[in-house]
DNA sequence: TATATTTAAGTTGTGTGCAATTTAATTTTA
DNA sequence: TAAAATTAAATTGCACACAACTTAAATATA
């Protein structure tokens, strides 16, 4: 057994799957002129408006050299604006705009859309779920840190 | 029960988990002045040298955009060359250097590190990779497609 | 066999992803 | 309280990832 064989390492099946997932979503996202990194800022911001972006870096894992630009592009699509903590003028708060709050409505379809892009019925989705939790927690990717 | 909720989804654990992956790599991968993308690329070429462009591309699912520099990164490390192929001069040929050879006996070490890294043992590995394989195989991204 | 089509790489442009550095604001501490 | 250390964003530089396009070679077909 050769150790090095694509076949015989994690790393790769994860990398494929994970690139193919994000190739799956572009479609479902191209309405809301989106990319799959500025959707998932967006799902941040739906969660939890008015959030330093630092936070949002936390939650994302992503600093300031990819958050910064991309911010900058959901302001140029007027989803998102910027304002400083007026306590801290060292944090900068991101904010929904009313259409950034409006297009919230159209992405509610997106979840149910990717499970049937993906082909997964609800067993399935919450077997695998559970599984990438698991190895979330045991990476410490996980907020909660429950486990 | 939010649906747009970062925890709700399939996608951000793939993501997170992905870019976490790639991270503990970089370490290991740094003494052999390799990406993680080169690595994958590597591998390719160790399980079978004198390989088209092309088929590096559908290996690891990848367009020329991406590998032509990549390869040329890898050319200028010393550890693949470019032949083409006398009968289609349209194909381009990588192989192996004798120095992207001799890397390969160190490379062998990684596979085992990695699992070290990321904290798992046999059976665990097993496991994430049956899953893995399952749902590369539901996305249609297995080579033999047996699935 | 000349023309059209297809194919393989390469090129260009946009958007991450991240390390390393810079800048400015805040906090620590000497 | 002035200087040092820390912190949050921004900036710079490099390397993917991929869509769209170009170029050159091979194949198909009229």
């Amino acid at each position: 057994m050769n150790p090095l064989s694509l076949s015989n390492q994690l790393c790769f099946p994860f990398y494929a799957i994970s690139k193919e997932i994000s190739k799956r979503y572009r479609p479902l996202l191209a309405p809301l002129n989106l990319t799959y990194p500025q959707y998932l800022v967006m799902l941040v911001l739906w969660e939890q408006d008015f959030i330093p972006l630092k936070t949002i870096g936390e939650r994302l894992q992503l600093d300031s050299g990819t958050l910064t630009p991309l911010i900058n592009k959901l302001i140029e699509l007027g989803y998102v604006k910027k304002t400083r903590n007026p306590d801290d003028e060292r944090q900068l708060v991101i904010t929904l705009t009313e259409k950034g709050g409006t297009i919230k409505e159209d992405a509610m379809e997106i979840p149910a859309k990717i499970n049937e892009v993906l082909g997964l019925d609800e067993e399935e989705f919450i077997r695998y779920r559970q599984l990438l939790d698991e190895l979330a927690c045991r990476l410490n990717l996980s907020a909660g840190d429950d486990c």
